[in-house]
RNA sequence: GGAGAGGUGGCUGAGUGGUUGAAAGCGCUCCCCUGCUAAGGGAGUAUGUGGUAAUCCCGCAUCGAGGGUUCGAAUCCCUCCCUCUCCGCCA
């Protein structure tokens, strides 16, 4: 959610900045809300007052029926002021919460993917003296649809000594950010409310993107641990000791992948269900940007301890995700489809979710809103078929990355 | 699932219709005293929001959430959520 005092004081400025990401902000309409509000409010709180001061004078005054007359034709009309700021507040917080984050000014302009920036790669790209099979060939061994047979589509199983790869990758990672990078091990419920879904921005936006439970109509199935562990501290106010967090959680992740049909059908690159660790930070404002950074190399890490090739890309304007101010994505080789696919987003949320989740630590002038961040660290599927495709040997098998050996 | 108890400020905990935004204690901040320390004395100490640009001033709201009764609700009524205890079930 946007400062609301940025949005009254500069709307034209906070226009320009989403109008980058093809956003449209209505100042009109937020103009005449706004008035309303502030008549309505204004209105409201002096019946109010008076109304208060009338109730202590009856009170004092035993018996007084003419002051009672009064207080009730006072009160019945505070009623109904109150019932029309509650239908202003609310189209007020609908058009908020509609609302895309600020773009941090080094996002690049653009329509879409076409347009991101890379900034960085990495990794030697492979050089088979066949021709590389795509990743699913080794999923396919065990699976052969069976994960459509238990549940759906986009539903994989893995077996043997690929579901032992599957579950050793996630290790390592924790290991690495727990022991290297001072991350904090959580361990978070896969199911999510609505407000914690509304805090993180993917509510009320982005329902259809959710498995929703239909039995518990307010609960979710988590789509990324990003939404369990931000809103760890929701209505909080954290102390200056507290911060910086930093928390890193293994997850299975659900999404309906709406929208995708026929977009990656074979293999573990999008799937309903899939496992990731997630890294998050909580900070204060002015350390967000150091902290993105880091969060980026201490991603970037993991595929370079697995030997990936990969590259670090900076979204476009108008591929920068809803509630982020700035994204970063890792981008893991591909042989099989020649291209880099990504594997982690690296994003800075500045104070949007903390807004949304009233997140917020105890600075020297007063309660402020913390900065938020979080990244894959990494996807655990999409690295597994990565690992596959890339430490493919001619004689269909696999070799095992360096680092991983001493888990297997 | 059944039966019961309960949700009040940073924390503990009073408060059953009218200066209670809320006693008291703890904690925290400042001051005083005590030649150190410990102890003691005094003052202060919620958040959000609006009027305004404003850390001053004034108002409004907030005692789990939402409704209702009333001139007036932390206090009474209804609905929901959550927590705890016992029983049942279960990993």
């Amino acid at each position: 959610m946007l400062d609301k005092k940025l949005l009254i004081k500069s709307p034209e400025l906070v226009k320009k900045n989403l109008s980058k990401r093809g956003y449209i902000l209505k100042v009109d309409q937020w103009m005449k809300l706004e008035s309303e509000r502030k008549i309505a409010q204004v209105n409201l709180e002096s019946n109010q007052e008076n109304l208060n001061k009338l109730s202590k004078e009856i009170s004092k005054s035993k018996d007084d029926e003419g002051l009672k007359d009064q207080a009730s034709s006072l009160s019945t009309l505070v009623k109904q002021d109150k019932e029309i700021l509650q239908s202003i507040q609310k189209s007020i917080d609908e058009f908020l919460l509609d609302i895309p984050n600020l773009l941090d000014e080094t996002v690049p302009v653009g329509e879409d993917e076409a347009s991101n920036e890379i900034i960085d790669e990495k990794g030697e790209i492979p050089n088979f003296s066949f021709e590389p099979k795509p990743h699913s060939f080794f999923i396919d061994k065990i699976d052969r649809g069976r994960g459509i047979k238990i549940a759906k589509s986009r539903f994989t199983v893995l077996s043997g000594e690929i579901a032992k790869l599957h579950r050793v990758i996630g290790q390592f990672m924790i290991d690495t950010h727990t022991k290297e990078h001072g991350y904090e091990e959580l361990y978070v419920p896969y199911i999510v409310n609505k407000a914690s879904l509304v805090g993180t921005g993917q509510l009320p936006k982005f329902e259809e993107d959710l498995f929703k439970l239909t039995e518990s109509p307010d609960l979710y199935l988590a789509p990324t641990a990003e939404v369990p562990v931000t809103n760890l501290h929701r209505d909080e106010k954290l102390t200056l000791e507290q911060l910086p967090i930093n928390y890193v959680c293994h997850s299975p992740c659900f999404r309906s992948e709406a929208g995708s049909y026929g977009k990656d059908t074979k293999g573990l690159i999008r799937q309903h269900q899939f496992d990731k660790v997630e890294l998050v930070k909580i900070c204060k404002p002015e350390k967000s940007e150091d902290e993105h950074t880091k969060l980026i190399a201490d991603a970037s890490k993991i595929l370079e301890l697995l030997e990936l090739p990969y590259r670090k890309v900076t979204l476009s304007s108008g591929d920068t995700g809803f509630s982020a101010s700035k994204t970063v994505d890792l981008e893991v080789w591909f042989p099989s489809q020649n291209t880099y696919r990504e594997i982690s987003s690296c994003s800075n949320f500045t104070d949007f979710q903390s807004r949304r989740a009233n997140l917020k630590y105890k600075a020297d002038k007063g309660n402020e809103f913390c900065h938020t961040l979080n990244g894959s660290g990494l996807a655990i599927g999409r690295t597994l078929a990565a690992i596959l495709e890339n430490y493919q040997t001619d004689d269909g098998n696999f070799i095992y990355p360096e680092v991983l050996k001493k888990y297997i």
